[in-house]
DNA sequence: GCGCTGACTCCCC
DNA sequence: AGGGGAGCCAGCG
C-alpha cells in the first residue's frame, strides 16, 4: 500500500473527501468508514504524505480526543481552516465531537 | 529479518 | 485530565 493509485489509499482519500464542511472525523472513524477498521495509523500516514497543494480537506481529520494531531505550521493551518468553516477550536486545539462530529 | 518510528486508539490507573 | 502500556502496521535503515 503506498502508491498514489493504491486502492486502499483511494478509499481513505474518498472517505476524507466525504466529510462535510463544518464537520470533523477522527483518524479511526475515517479508517472504519473506509472499511479498514483498526487502521487509524494508516490514515494518519496517508494524511502526512499528501502533496502541498492538495484539494483534499485533510484538516477535517483530528484524533480520537478531538485534538489536532499535527504540530507546527500544519497544526496552525488546520486550526485556521477549521475556524474558517465555522468549526469551534479551543485554545488547546480541540474540537467538540458532540457539536462538530461527522455522523455519517 | 530486526528494530524503531509515527498526523492512532484503547484500556487501566 | 493525563500518563503508561499494548496493539496496530507500513516504511526505512
Amino acid at each position: 500500500m503506498d502508491r498514489p493509485d493504491d486502492p486502499v489509499r483511494q478509499r481513505i482519500l474518498a472517505t476524507v473527501d466525504s466529510i462535510p464542511r463544518g464537520r470533523v472525523a477522527s483518524y479511526g472513524q475515517v479508517a472504519l468508514e473506509a472499511g479498514l477498521p483498526g487502521r487509524a495509523r494508516l490514515v494518519g500516514r496517508t494524511m502526512s504524505e499528501l502533496a502541498e497543494g492538495t484539494k483534499l480537506a485533510w484538516h477535517r481529520v483530528v484524533n480520537a480526543a478531538g485534538r489536532i494531531s499535527t504540530s507546527g505550521a500544519s497544526a496552525r493551518e488546520q486550526r485556521r481552516r477549521l475556524r474558517a468553516e465555522g468549526v469551534a477550536v479551543d485554545a488547546r486545539g480541540r474540537v467538540d465531537f458532540a457539536v462538530h462530529g461527522w455522523r455519517p
